[in-house]
DNA sequence: GTGAAAGCGCTAACAT
DNA sequence: ATGTTAGCGCTTTCAC
């Protein structure tokens, strides 16, 4: 069925190494072969098939991307640039994506297929001590986006510092009680932000009150998910004195608390600002306040650091920490935005 | 490096065929062989090699999906739809995405590499005769989503329709003025969408008025972006008399349009009326009525269709066409909703 | 500059 | 039930 090089070779009164060479423009091949190779290769319509290519040159051309939760428009956002940036080199993209956490450990079996892929992106994924083995036993190259390993490449954002612009922020308007919904405990960006969190009310000599802190007992997607954002809100709001304000971990989850505000008869802001982090694409059209995560150059600079390492394995491991931009819109007090929401705020 | 069934039949004292064969659980192989070769292969943790299993089978476990634009986050939808139904399979998926359509022939190229892909989804992708005959040559199952070839495989919607019932409910809330705002004329969809448009009018009695449609010149995406669509709307905004509603050929324009009418200082729905197509999950927030696809349906079935093919390359061609589902929100008089906008807006 | 030949790791007849 | 062997289509020494 498929062209072969032993037929172009035929065709062209050369050998298969000629063939070959002159396709992996090698060695030196006289102009005239390669001319005529290169012909005939036209002709026929030759194309080198991909597994022998792999098999024989012992890599192979495709890179994975684990990328959990892709209702999540955060990792679209990663995605796209991981896309741009791969669009530009040899490799392909493999893309698993997981609608339940539980499949995790399926997909990053299915990424680590021997000889399938060259290396491997991780996004937003918490590493289990096990994952952790599998994946340096692999033996392959691995960058993490929006998650940190001291042993793997990572690119990823300061939640800290993330939590506490935003909560400063909120300070900085004028609001005095202000809560915080979290996600599941154990996700650890959610764990910095409320450090920053804490720190900045610290700071503004205002106290920590574990009663405007909720934390989502979501083991789903580690509670970001505009349903736990909601159920959030909704306890928070029964607090007495109910909170002015507050700092939600994701922009999902802030999706999700907005309505539940909406439902529950107040405004936002002048009863309750809501800020978010990530921005979230929907975040501008719905006018929401938010830390604004580079995605799309995370996405970027996670292909970048795999192809370094594909090439040279022993590179020492590095890590890029972004910093988080505060998003000031409609859900807080004190956007700069002079037109009418939601549709009057730019990017 | 890696552990090859060599390895695992020398330590386990069979030949290569058996090991071979407890993996492909084909044949008879006695139990006490099958468990033997399957703890050394536990304890080697032995995993096959993809390129020579896809060489030697002649065939592989990779689908391809090229998705235009990614940005638009109507594919997403349809990727989703994608990988969930390929969660299930055997198969891994590539995605090819295009920042710009000019890119479009590099990467149906790239997907077609020989012996890479044992399929390809192509979505939204207009074919041009030389995409048809190169896909043709190439002998690869295809389906296209939200686009039609007869030819080939399809899931896709019905436009027309789209188009008759957008700008009828339009008619029956009593809009007089009823404008359209088009993609790029060449854009089947948009066209169709057009014929739909025009026979709602003429039934109504109305009628179609040139002035009253605007077309995007826009070759970028075929005009299906936000920019184009406040073009649009800018254009429409200056007829007199100003249209009072305004039927947008997808909703990722329609965003683009609300804003141009919130700039223009006009109120909506009550200067202008806006109706989408399309549902993409930003709508939902933004209160934006429209044609609902069902993106994710669509991209499910896709897989099935091509899953199908790859295994029964003589089945008869398919096309399905799906039903658009009219949503009701806040951008048009008459919507059920009963809570306040834009958060109000369950779906 | 070009060819012969030995793999890459696996599958699939064909034997036994 | 298991082993032998010939590929799959390519790359890559090693000769000449």
């Amino acid at each position: 069925m498929g062209v072969t090089i032993y037929d172009i070779a035929e065709r062209a009164g050369v050998s298969i190494a000629t063939v070959s060479r002159v396709f992996n423009n090698s060695t030196r091949v006289s102009d005239a072969t390669r001319a005529r190779v290169l012909m005939v290769a036209r002709e026929l319509e030759y194309q080198p098939h991909a597994s022998a290519q792999s098999l024989a040159r012992r890599r192979t051309s495709l890179v994975s991307a684990i990328i959990p939760m892709m209702a999540n428009y955060f990792f679209v956002e990663v995605l796209r640039g991981l896309q741009d940036r791969l669009a530009e080199s040899e490799f392909d993209l493999l893309v698993y994506s997981t609608p339940t956490m539980a499949e995790m450990d399926g997909q990053i079996e299915r990424a680590l297929h021997r000889g399938r892929a060259a290396g491997l992106l991780l996004a937003s994924t918490p590493l289990t001590k096990n994952h952790v083995e599998a994946l340096k036993r692999s033996g392959q190259p691995v960058v993490l986006v929006d998650s940190f390993h001291a042993e793997f490449d990572s690119v990823s954002i300061d939640n800290e510092q993330g939590g506490y612009l935003a909560t400063r922020y909120l300070v900085d308007q004028g609001y005095r009680r202000i809560g915080m919904i979290a996600a599941h405990p154990t996700s650890v960006p959610s764990i910095q932000r409320r450090v920053g969190y804490e720190k900045a009310l610290l700071e503004a000599g205002m106290e920590v009150c574990e009663d405007r802190i909720v934390v989502s007992s979501d083991r789903a997607f580690d509670g970001y998910t505009e349903q736990a954002g909601g159920i959030g809100m909704q306890a928070l709001l029964r607090r007495k004195p109910r909170p002015d304000a507050v700092f939600v971990v994701s922009d999902m989850q802030a999706l999700g608390a907005l309505q539940a505000a909406g439902e529950a008869g107040l405004r936002v802001p002048e009863d309750i600002a809501v800020i978010g982090f990530d921005d979230i694409v929907v975040s501008k059209y719905v006018g929401l306040s938010t830390l604004r995560q580079p995605m799309y150059e995370m996405g970027k600079l996670a292909v970048e650091k795999l192809l370094l390492r594909i090439q040279h394995p022993d590179h020492p491991t590095s890590h890029t920490v972004f910093a988080p931009r505060l998003i000031s819109r409609q859900t807080t007090r004190g956007s700069s935005s002079i037109s009418s929401a939601p549709f009057g705020d730019g990017r």
